[in-house]
DNA sequence: TATGAATGAGTTTTCATTCAT
DNA sequence: GATGAATGAAAACTCATTCAT
């Protein structure tokens, strides 16, 4: 899958035939990212994919149709990283948070165009986009609902409403990597998105452990 | 001004002349609301304001011109609307945090669409956009900044990176206006706006007041 | 109405406002006649109807309505040709049937490209024509066997099926028109179409084989 | 040849090489009689005859080309049917034309996308299909006239111009096949196409005027 | 000043045709 | 020969913007 993190063609220097699938998502992102989807025109991406314009439409019904299969195997991915990662050693609810955390972000530097799409929203039509964000948003936050209700039955963490501090958790995620999705350049002195993120942790467990 | 909060009087049967300009812009926070940037049209637009569509252009030099005076007269309101308000009577930094979180959230409730158009960003056209929301994010984050330095020089807050707390809070407020802005009908069972906010501060403050 | 036979504009030199729609049709007939449905291109009506493109959609809402209406409004022209001119005098059933013949091809001569379009059929997307075309033949068909049937019952006629007849005869018409509307040069010695009409009423009334 | 109406063999199950062209040629009958020329498409055509798009190429330089030949494959079809079964035993002129309609009403019954493509004319584009229209009328006209002008010579035929008549009879021919070119379901009680056919034969032979 | 009819640049999308396998 | 993936020319259609009234 596109978004896999492994590098793409090895073998021949002729592209693959079945790459271009792949390559047309991958310019997908690049050019929806940068003009949004109304400013994109489909010439464009084929023209990045090094494709033409027709054959865009060999794989994808229309424009539309490629944004949201853009936007859905991205998700898939971003979930795919979430499973995978964070079940491994379990850990108390702190330290899942933690690692969902991190996990998350890295997702992010990785996939940095994609990720914009997926978490900033809003740049289809907004229709659609709106209730699929909710989605998205709604599944994250169950994950995180239930190690926090976890931490709190377990008296690691002072008695919230999990929801709510589930909610404030993702918030704070999207605070840490918002500079990476509006392209700032880091500027010297300031703090990387990570260390970022270390002192907002900071903040919000210290908030909700119980002394 | 548009969106001071007055209601619009409409005494004469003739719309007052210069109403126009305003009635316009009304016109357009809703239908960029509803629609988005790209999916509206300045026909549409003109007719819910119960113009021409030419007169449009008598007022705005284009469509994007429109968007912009819309979101800065937007803007404009909404810091008139923390000035006026946060700089009376003083109190702690909690107090005048909290302070200001209800006037936020106050301004979304009163200037809903508009206030999706502010915060929620990412509806127009990205480019310019995004420098703007940047800006902004920079001056609200200046402030907040500015009450926690105090916090913590006076002690009332732990030593904590001021910059991150700042936006820390930004990013909770932001979560509790989110259902507002995503128009989530309030399922009955569910926390109001300000109770999730309430919640929220809880958890920031306890993780930001030194015990 | 564009087909009414009258001149158009009179007064000024430049053309009449109200004129476009008259104007559109009107290319429309040209060029679907001489292009046929498919190979016309909305921008080549626009052009010979001395309009933008843009234009014409603001009177038909796509080319299909386009070609709907002007067929629609030809096909009123046709039958308000023959409600005014038929129903005068009344007279024998022969005479009425060649009244009838008389001012349906003096109509095939005038709207020539119009009149082909409507009666030979076939030349927008079938499935619809080929309803539409049934129905104006089914009306067609009723008046004329009304009067086969009065002219049966009167005894002027032989006790022929009456529907049989009037399809016959509608059949024959249309051999006449056929040279028109196949833009047959009139050959030098070749039978212009109302001596061919006259001759093939001279069949049909008289009958081919001598007693 | 695809329309001599002998059944297709399928005995081998691989089905035989050659029959390619003929399943292109038939599949081409059905698809462009149901869509028309232009909306049928190569590969739909291709599909239905089970072979791969690029291989109608391989027979057939292009569609307007498949379009003309299965034409040209169909009219010869006919002209052969007429051909073969007309010049058996003589007879009077009526019994000659009316063998001429059974003959003609017969090939329109078996083959009837093919005979409505080729009789009712106007699907492909109009240019080359106008003269090749005229050609194919001008030779069954020449046939039909010579038979009335012998039926004239003879006496048994009032003396009428032999070209009108013969285009008059072939006007009847084609009314009572529009039914069923049209795919009128014929409706209970209404006369089949050979019926209409006998009583147009009848109207045309005898006349219509009792005298 | 206000208007909306007119416009065409710019996009999406289709599909006949090619050609490497 | 047979195939179907790839292609781009061509066409419908939209809508911001202009400008005559």
């Amino acid at each position: 899958m596109a978004w896999s993190g492994r590098g793409d063609r090895k073998d021949v220097g002729i592209v693959r035939k079945k790459d271009k699938r792949e390559r047309i998502l991958k310019a997908a992102v690049d050019v929806f990212f940068e003009k949004g989807f109304y400013e994109a025109t489909v010439e464009e991406i084929a023209t990045r994919a090094g494709v033409g314009k027709g054959t865009v439409y060999e794989y994808f019904a229309n424009k539309e149709q490629l944004f949201k299969e853009m936007f859905q195997e991205g998700v898939d991915a971003y979930l795919q990283a979430i499973r995978t990662q964070l079940l491994g050693e379990p850990g108390s609810a702190q330290e899942i948070l933690t690692r969902f955390a991190h996990i998350h972000i890295g997702f992010v530097e990785k996939h940095l165009s994609l990720a914009a799409l997926i978490f900033e929203g809003q740049r289809g039509p907004l229709y659609w986009l709106r209730d699929w964000w909710r989605q998205i948003k709604e599944k994250k936050v169950a994950v995180i609902r239930r190690v926090i209700e976890n931490g709190v039955t377990q008296g690691e963490f002072r008695p919230v409403d999990p929801r709510v501090a589930a909610e404030a958790f993702l918030g704070l995620l999207a605070v840490s990597q918002l500079p990476l999705v509006l392209q700032e350049r880091i500027k010297p002195g300031s703090a990387s998105s990570r260390e970022t993120l270390e002192q907002l942790l900071d903040i919000f467990f210290n908030g909700l452990l119980s002394k």
